[in-house]
Parts: C-alpha cells; sequence; structure tokens
DNA sequence: CTGAAAGCGCTTACAG
DNA sequence: CTGAAAGCGCTTACAG
C-alpha cells in the first residue's frame, strides 16, 4: 500500500523545455497567451515523455465549482415512470460530486407547457454548464437548444429524443425494437390463427410519440414480405385516463367485439398495463398473455400475480446515471462520448425482476 | 463554472480545537498516537461542523498506491465466456486509476488445478491490497481465503461463489433463479403434453455446480405440489467436450429416443448451447425451441437466425467492473458494500441483443 | 508572452 | 502525545 507511480508531472515538461510550468500549463489548456515557438516545443515534449495530466492535482487546484442542471417531468401518479431517473442522477452526483460538482433538478409537469417553460426560465437563470433534458414539447426545445448553444451550455437528452435537434448526446431506449421485442414475446409459441391486440392508452395533452413508435416496431414484426400481417392485429386507442373509462373500453374491444375472434394476446404500449391487468383480473383472464413497459409498483404486482407475463424496462435509473456521466466525462474528463446511447430493451418476469430492482448502477452505501 | 464550494477543511477543525491539523489528520485515520482528550474533543468538533474529507487532496498527498490482483481464468475456445470479466476489469480500472490504483490480472487455465495453485502464489508474491478471484476450485480456495484474511487483503469472489467460505462481496447470478428463468421461457404457450429436455454439456475436469443449480431451478418451475414434474422433463448428462461427440449424443437423444415424445424444448444449462444449434441446422429443427446461456459468438449467430430463441446472460462484463468497484469502493472510499451483488439475469433475443453487445457500464473513449 | 510565488486540502516525516 | 514545515501536482493571480 505505499509504494509511488512514478509519472511525468508538470515540472519535469517545463525543466526539459526550459520554461515555467505556468506556461506549460497554458500550453495543455489552450490558452493562447503563448509564442507558437514555446507552444511546439511544449506539446513536443509533453508527446515525447507522455505526459497524462494529474486530474485530482488539476481539480484540487483550480477550485472550479461545475454545474449540471437536470429539467425533467416530476413523478405525478400518471408519470411514475419519472421517479426512477432521478435515482440514477443522485448516484452518478454522490460518485463525482467531489470533483467539485454541483447538480439541480428543475421539475416540470408532463402535462402543462407552462411548467416547462418556467422550469426552462429557472434553468437558465441558474446558468449551469451543462443540463439533462427530457425534451418532452418539442418547439420549446428547440428555442432552449438554441439558446444553451449560443452559450455554450452542453445538454444531454434523456428519454425521448428528436434527431433533428442537436444534442451533446441522447441516453434513452430504442422505441422501435422495443416494440419488436414485445413482438416476439406475444408471439411466441401462439397458434397462427390466434390474434393480437395493440393497445395505446393515451394522454392526449403530450406527444404519444414513443408509443407510436413501439407500435410500429410491434407491427413490423408480423410483417410478411407481401405488406399483410402474418396474423390478426388490431389496435384500440383509448383517450382518457380514467380508470373506469379505460376499463370500460378494454372490456368492449375484448369481450364484446362482436362476431371477432377474442384475442389471445394483449400489448400494452406503455406502463398503463396495469389498468388492463386490472380489467383481467376481474375477469378472470390469466390466459390472455400480457405485455407492457415499466416496473410500476402497480405492473409489479401483477407480474407476481400472473396477470402480466412480461414488462419491459426502459432502464429508467440507468437513463439518469449515464446521462448525468454524460456531462460529467464531457465536462469534467474531457472525453468524446457517443451521440447515442440506447440502453438495453431488458425483458422482466416474474422470475428475474428482483434482480432489477436493486438498481443496476453500481451502489453507493 | 467559477463558483467555489465552500467547505469545512482540517485546518477549521483545528483552528476550534486548539491542536495543529497534523493531530486532527491523526484522529481522522484513527492513529492512536493522540491522548483521549484531545481525541474526542476533535472527534465532536468534526460532528459539530459536519466535516467531510476531501477525498481528492487526501489521495494526491498521500502517494500511496494501491494494488488490486484478479485472478481469473484465460479465455480458451472451451471458456470463452473469460473474455468479458477482464473487459469489466480493464473499464473499472480506466474509471479509477487517477486514485492510485495499479491492478495486474493472473490468469489460470480454467481446466488445470496446477495452473490455479501458481497463479495463487504468483498472486502472493505480488502482495495486492485487494484480490477479485474466480474461485472455481474450493479447496485451494479456502486456503487462500484463509492466507489473505491473514495479511488483512480483501477479497471479492466473481462468477462462483462458496457461500461457506468468507469473502468481502460475492458478484455474480443467481443460478437457481436463471434456471427458472429458462424454464419460463420454454414453458411459455407450449401444450400441456409437450416434452422438455435438459442437456448438461460437463467437462468431467471441473465443477459443474452452477449446470446442477440451473437444472434445479429450472425443474423446480415445473414442480407441482404433489411432487411430480408438470411437464415432462428428460436430463441428458454429456461428459465430453469433443464436438462430434456431443452431436451424436444430442441426436441420440432427440431423434432416436424410441418411443419417447419428440421434444418441443430444448435448455442447455450453459454456454455451449451452440452445440445443440449447431444440431438443429443440420436437421431442420427450427421448430424445436431453444434456450442457453452466454452472448458467445456462436451463440449469438444462432440466436439471428433463429436457432437459438433465448440467451440467458451473465452479464460478464458488469461482473468484472462491479467486483473492481468493490474493491475501490472498500479500499478507497471506505464505503461498505453488499456481501452479495446478484446481476440482473438478462433475457437476450435476437431483438434486443444489439443493446447488450455494447458494454453495459459506462463507455470510456 | 513568460516567470516566480502562493495556494488548493490533506499527509508525511521530523523534531521535541 | 503534538506541532511546524515541506510537499503532492497543478493552477492562479500578479508582475514584468
Amino acid at each position: 500500500m505505499d509504494r509511488h507511480i512514478s509519472k511525468v508531472k508538470i515540472s519535469d515538461i517545463a525543466q526539459r523545455a526550459g520554461v515555467s510550468p505556468g506556461t506549460v500549463d497554458r500550453v495543455i489548456h489552450n490558452r493562447d497567451e503563448v509564442s507558437a515557438k514555446t507552444r511546439n516545443k511544449v506539446m513536443e515534449i509533453m508527446r515525447e515523455m507522455n505526459y497524462k495530466p494529474d486530474i485530482l492535482a488539476s481539480i484540487l487546484a483550480s477550485r472550479k465549482t461545475i454545474r449540471f442542471a437536470s429539467l425533467i417531468p416530476e413523478a405525478t401518479d400518471d408519470s411514475l415512470f419519472w421517479m426512477e431517473p432521478a435515482k440514477g442522477l443522485g448516484k452518478a452526483l454522490e460518485q463525482v460530486k467531489h470533483y467539485g460538482i454541483d447538480h439541480e433538478i428543475f421539475f416540470y409537469n408532463y402535462f402543462d407547457k407552462t411548467s416547462f417553460k418556467s422550469a426552462i426560465e429557472r434553468v437558465k437563470e441558474w446558468s449551469p454548464d451543462g443540463i439533462v433534458l427530457a425534451p418532452l414539447f418539442p418547439d420549446l426545445t428547440a428555442d432552449f437548444v438554441a439558446y444553451c448553444q449560443d452559450k455554450v451550455i452542453q445538454m444531454v437528452f434523456i428519454n425521448m429524443n428528436y434527431s433533428n435537434i442537436p444534442k451533446l448526446s441522447f441516453v434513452g431506449q430504442d422505441a422501435l425494437r422495443s416494440g419488436m421485442v414485445a413482438a416476439r414475446l406475444l408471439d411466441l409459441g401462439m397458434n397462427t390463427d390466434d390474434a393480437l391486440i395493440i393497445v395505446n392508452i393515451m394522454n392526449d395533452k403530450v406527444g404519444n410519440k414513443h408509443l407510436l413508435t413501439r407500435e410500429e416496431g410491434f407491427r413490423s414484426y408480423f410483417l410478411k414480405s407481401d405488406g399483410a400481417y402474418r396474423r390478426e392485429l388490431r389496435t384500440i386507442d383509448i383517450h382518457s385516463s380514467d380508470k373506469r373509462q379505460i376499463s370500460a373500453e378494454i372490456e368492449k374491444a375484448i369481450l364484446t367485439e362482436g362476431t371477432k375472434k377474442k384475442p389471445a394476446g394483449i400489448f400494452v404500449t406503455n406502463s398503463r398495463v396495469f389498468h388492463v391487468a386490472d380489467f383481467l383480473e376481474k375477469n378472470s383472464g390469466t390466459e390472455i398473455r400480457l405485455v407492457g413497459y415499466d416496473l410500476l409498483e402497480a405492473n409489479i404486482r401483477h407480474l407476481r400475480n400472473n396477470l402480466i407475463d412480461f414488462l419491459i424496462s426502459q432502464n429508467p435509473v440507468e437513463q439518469g446515471y449515464r446521462s448525468f456521466m454524460a456531462l460529467f466525462e464531457t465536462l469534467v474528463l474531457k472525453k468524446v462520448i457517443p451521440v447515442n446511447q440506447c440502453l438495453p430493451i431488458d425483458i422482466i418476469t416474474k422470475e428475474n425482476i428482483d434482480y432489477y430492482l436493486t438498481d443496476r448502477v453500481y451502489e453507493q452505501t
């Protein structure tokens, strides 16, 4: 425990170059108050001696604080998913806060564009060096991104993406692929003529891009080369967040769809799958295979009692963790990070769920 | 980017306590060269002022190097799995090496107890402060653990566990549960009278604890309350690592098992599932559902061409990463970590595999 | 454009 | 048992 790693330091470079440590520092940080000649010489020697800066010493000496702001929806009954990313952000902060990082989360209401707007204003006022943003409203996002580019503020998109808006990195899930995963899980072992239902439970006030992309992925799985589907697929769009109304619409779709075939499986394109499970529970519908998204408590309960067969997890804690780390690596470690960070599409069953509930990123006590 | 976080430092404590910084340092590190009176006073003040040490400054000043050794099998054709944990170890090192950590991997041959023994000797000679060990041979492991306890060397078990041998932490997968996951995947949508085969492809030279536990978990899924199985299950033990012989035994089991039912699904209890897929490929056996372990290249190929339906991943990269971090957190950050770190039992299909191939722990470029 | 000095917060011998 | 001084490797004003 007592051995010293010999390393090349700034003073070594300075000596060899016949300049002062201060000048070497200036070269390292591209402060262009250095003559081209000196700069080249120093750079040459750094390369020769394979100089690696000691980041700990650098941070200690510079006494800078770097500020990260996160702008995400608050978790409400209708957006419970958003409890999780905040945990990941917190873990990341815990891990690296001694590098002089300050972090504040600015919450907005998922269903309220005005709150998004005002949160943006508060973030601007706080003037962070990097931002994790859940870009729910595209128009406001575009403006905000332009503002940040102007101020050279780094921006990471979490969970949602607009590929046409520039950003440092996107951390989330490939929605199309996740729909295909759901399709495989519902297709497995079914009879050729079994029908499947796709249920979109939407809230009309906000974008439902995810849901539609997931449905698209799901359907693509069953597409034959002639453009028809290999299996009967029916889509039900429920435009409501009222429990009773949702229940009624599901009932209509499953039970009383006239002469149509009873579905053998249901794909709910978001975390509201528990509504369908609730309904099946009351109508002894365990034979209908059910697949949905996200490890909400209500969903977990139904996974455990066999009403939900599979949940697809979006890895929300990891999303928070990675988003934060994307900023950290860029702003503190000066690394280059990938633009797209698609997290795994985790398939959760009653049997493996316990190992997804203890969070994935490494634990801090 | 230029704001200073005010914090309580050692000199503040020293001043308030009317002692020198050196003495505060002695109290912080429990060097018992301090009078009880001074110690209590200093501790009291530290608590009052909520002192948090600056770990960066501490590490910079102390100039210690901490050594970690990893003792794992080298990756051979018959133990390809072991390519992955080394990657995770490398990533972890990359992430924290500026804390003054040195790391060396000592490889042994999976099938050669002597090589394990000699690797242990080399590790002892290197005298690390912490060890990541894949404890393949229990008797030698027990001796080595005793040695390390004596020398106060921290030890983390990776991938394999002996619950009766003391250790800092175990990082791996719950083999029993993973068998249950496999069972669910093979059970899904099958007819009640479909038969399943469990294939253990063993190498007699080493322990096969994992395989047996996985089989146990698999079987438990089908167990009825009267002690019988809900479904016909047949086990085939293949004691060979020769491709042709394996193929012959599988053929016998699947095709020529006399009057017995043709199996509707096969569970291979380890990564050698590609052997079965190879066989099915030649015998147009895509209707037989096939589940096995680990993302070896041969397995991935068969996942993509639909011969393997599901692979269960042991998260090997993450295993390496977490094992290393367990030592880091304990020895450097002085944190308390959980004794059991069971990683997720990831279910991989053709549709989601791409997002498991880019490694899970956060990327360094 | 460049250097000398002081300092980041903590630790390490050394002296007493 | 305790203090004063020097130092870890880098950065920051300040002076010229």
